[in-house]
DNA sequence: CATTAAGCGAGACGGTACGTCTAGTCTTATG
DNA sequence: CATAAGACTAGACGTACCGTCTCGCTTAATG
């Protein structure tokens, strides 16, 4: 870092610095591996600037990782529910299990298991906003008429993405684009 | 303890001791609160005692969790696949959300995202193990005739229990009765 | 510090509040609780106005004790040695032991333990101005012949002085004035 | 360090380690530049053995220092009251300014200037006993009756010794056998 | 009379060392 | 020979100050 503080506040360059340095850590070595001083280190910054801003370790990879979501995964119309649907979960599929967002979210979600704040900070800051984003095909397919219009369309969600979470997080399983598409068929009962 | 060493192997006193412990330590301070020394500590045990015997603090969180999984969870048979399921996918929530190993095993799915060694062992020591009990009663039914001969069982299972997970895992949400009744319903095209 | 800076140089108000914000530190806490961030808070004044000025904070201290030693000690001729030297030891035992720059110049003769730039510079700009005036009445003496003109007096004060500041500096033992007034008997050889 | 600890107690080469390095920091770099985090690097010793034996610097160099103002500086029975003075005065001189622990007694008389517990210390652990040594040649001529009875031995050693810690820790002068041996003259009255 | 330049409060920055905590290894005495 | 005890190395934790560096404000001399 050649910056020095001002009174403007603080340098953005320190914080990308910080955020790079996390995710790079998080990929090279985990989670466990993601120290401070070890984002410190990478980041050639002073300790004390990374706890004058963030107060752990999650948060700077919560702040790593909330951009990203919102970049990816906002379901496009394709014109009928079968192919925004396919689509879409096909797309999240991809995001949870091969992109760099997606092995934040998973260690982020892993560590909400044994931190009721974190959890509740992941679920109101990024988890509902997708799902906002994911009730879109299914609100777009009930406006169309493709889909009645008294679906419940957070049960509908559970049931569709709720088995790609599934293997992601608990069976490990891959998720290929026939797994995703086979949810789809089952849902809309072809 | 009590006691001290012995000739005639190792003290059950103090394998008891230890599981007992870090079972307390995971209710009353999370999972980052179990640590060795704690468990030492609260044990009356000696920190080699414990290294001697687990390689780490998610091997003994695992054989504390070890057999309750057994106990729980055998599906009953009660004629027909409605009632078989619906009854089979509200205890599995019930264990999920309520129980102490339920708890125990959401910490350990959760450390499983930083682990994939302890994701193994979770998946091949105990997971496999519920997959086929929960695999019993699609198959009954498949032998009984209810269901096509055909069925993909693991994907079937995939759907119905995958949105149980995604709300113990995810979303937090609570897995009511008329929430797993749903899931069936909707398997069963009722 | 209600001023802010203008043209026509450095802000008395500002000197003025570091000053006595490193004595009151200094009494309250002790050298070590003396820091620059603790002045400049306690002063209202920005570290950087601190750094402008003094190099560090024994400088702040040297500067805060300058003026004190000339105004007390300056000895008074009060006719003969014996008197002159009873009344200028007296004053300067209770200088060191009694007085706020007493204990000052304290702080100040153990840091110069550790730091020889600091040593030199307590030397030349005090000391040695003390030392002229310890001088004063032995020269006073001898010119009125009461003592021998070929008298070292440099070696006289060191026999003089020396075991008081020992006292204070060494075994932290009280200086009272039967010490002192013991002190000149025996150099006199009364 | 080769050694790992044991039931028996604390490593004996760790403790050597720790006063070493404390004591060849303090004569490379000074007071200041003798840490904590210094020392354990230099030792091969970890900070939290450090921190298990000694409470802070201080009291590591009290240790390192503690024997060896015994090994030094006992009064040698020279046979009378004249050069048995003037022997100890000079060596008490070349243990200040000249020895390794006289190093490190100059480093803690400083800090006792900020300390007042390490001044306590200080004070009960080693001065007194170097006091006592020192009036040994006193009491020796007062039993041999080259001094009166009723001596003030106690006065006498400030008078004898003051000048010379005077000399060391106030004005830097040095201490040549010239000044021992004046203050000798003067006390003894040739 | 607008410009300029110095001193100021504020505070972020890269660092160093602090003292604490837990990990995991090792050694010994006890039973 | 397993145990309790506990000292050991290692290294991350979060805190306190260090000394440096902008920055925007105020003020008075200058042009």
């Amino acid at each position: 870092m050649r910056h020095t503080g001002n009174r403007h506040g603080r340098s953005e360059a320190a914080r990308q610095a910080v955020l790079e340095a996390a995710d790079d850590l998080l990929a090279e070595r985990g989670f466990v591996g993601v120290t401070i001083e070890g984002i410190a280190a990478r980041a050639n910054v002073a300790k004390q600037t990374i706890y004058r801003w963030w107060p752990s370790k999650v948060d700077i990879l919560l702040e790593a990782f909330a951009d990203d979501m919102d970049e990816h995964l906002f379901p496009p119309d394709l014109g009928n529910i079968g192919d925004d649907l396919r689509d879409h979960l096909h797309r999240l599929a991809l995001f949870l299990t091969e992109s760099d967002p997606g092995e934040v979210f998973r260690a982020l979600a892993g560590q909400a298991q044994h931190d009721p704040v974190l959890a509740n900070r992941l679920r109101s800051d990024h988890l509902n906003r997708q799902r906002e984003r994911d009730r879109v095909p299914l609100q777009r397919a009930v406006d169309r008429g493709e889909l009645p219009a008294d679906l419940d369309i957070d049960l509908a969600l559970d049931q569709l993405v709720g088995p790609i979470y599934y293997r992601v997080l608990v069976t490990g399983e891959p998720v290929p684009r026939e797994f995703t598409d086979h949810l789809v068929r089952q849902f809309l009962r072809d």
